[in-house]
DNA sequence: TGCTCACTGGCACTGGGTGCCACTAGCCTC
DNA sequence: GAGGCTAGTGGCACCCAGTGCCAGTGAGCA
């Protein structure tokens, strides 16, 4: 229809821009997904074709950040440090440009605040903790399913989330020191506590 | 109505044994509240009103939990190992008697199993952040809502919630003791790793 | 022109969760 | 003992998330 107008934003972008904004100004809870879909001209069965729930619009791409992580994770090999590993491969995942930093903000907000998108959350960090499990277990020769790989994975992520949590409590921090405050943290057995 | 029957066993009882029994047998998701209600002798609505969520119905009396974690906390006062404590005080809240074992195994598993459990656990970790942080928060002078004592918390949840993964996959485990080994293991900066 | 195929939207249905109201049972007061 | 207050319960109706089914529709292709 349209032709030289606008480049007319791809509809799953319109929908995640639509669902941040909405949620952002007025709750998660409070905005229904027909809402939302309305807001990215389309309809609401087609919503739920691209978003299986309704908090996955929050999340973007998220599918391709974990094979990002992963794909970080194998070309690290077995053989280096396995916490320094997680940490930078977290670091790169998550390093954007100045410009993307206010959305990434936003969508983290959303997602540590909101108790629905919260909960929610815990299905995203499983499929993380898959991916860092099996790293570990390639390093360390251990089955993946075996304590140590679950416990580095559980242990990571929730460094990882601390971080996010501490950046998003501090407007001029930059995460990427977040991470490594955390990570340095948990792999010395937190120093911090001796005082 | 009834007089000299059975003890006629408390409403919630109830309802939590028939929730554990079939959302064990059939799974959380093809089970409605309404089947839950009706199993437990009470209305759909007052199921609802008994607990918010669906999903709470598995959890029994939660905040008492995490009372009883707190209040250990509390005892052991700031001064004595932080973690060490913390490992002592989730031990000491788990230690259930042989007979309760069967069911704690059949909660934890639907919980560590079930997706929408999966989900709504984060929510119930959130109440135990609270407290271990803010017990860290005492002992370390930090504000509770800083980064170390969120990190400990986190991280110290993720041990616990691995060790009940690692005893629920070993039917002849003790849960206190694979407590125990990842808590060690977190405390000192994961030492398997630097094989 | 006709066919296929992928995508979309509408419709209807199940089920979680909630507000509202009516009913009942205790319990307190006069 | 009569009237009233309160807490707990159940029924009803509603909103909304998510899903199965079916009917377009439009692009590509023979």
């Amino acid at each position: 229809m349209t032709s030289t107008d606008a480049p007319a934003e791809a509809p799953r972008a319109r929908v995640e821009r639509a669902a941040l904004e909405l949620f952002t100004s007025r709750g998660f809870d409070a905005v229904p997904a027909e809402e939302v879909a309305d807001a990215a001209g389309i309809s609401r069965r087609t919503f739920f074709r691209y978003y299986p729930a309704k908090a996955d619009a929050v999340w973007g791409d998220f599918a391709a950040h974990v094979a990002r992580l992963d794909g970080l994770l194998r070309a690290a090999g077995p053989d280096r440090p396995v916490l320094a590993t997680i940490c930078a491969a977290y670091a790169e995942v998550n390093d954007y440009g100045e410009a993307d930093l206010p959305v990434l903000r936003q969508r983290m907000r959303l997602i540590l605040t909101e108790p629905a998108l919260q909960a929610h959350s815990q299905l995203r960090y499983a499929e993380i903790d898959r991916v860092v499990a099996a790293h570990v277990a390639r390093s360390s020769g251990d089955d993946p399913s075996g304590l140590l790989p679950r416990l580095v994975a559980a242990s990571t992520r929730a460094a990882a989330t601390t971080a996010f949590a501490a950046w998003l409590a501090d407007d001029r921090s930059d995460l990427g020191r977040q991470l490594h405050r955390a990570f340095d943290e948990l792999a010395a057995g937190f120093p911090s506590l001796r005082s």
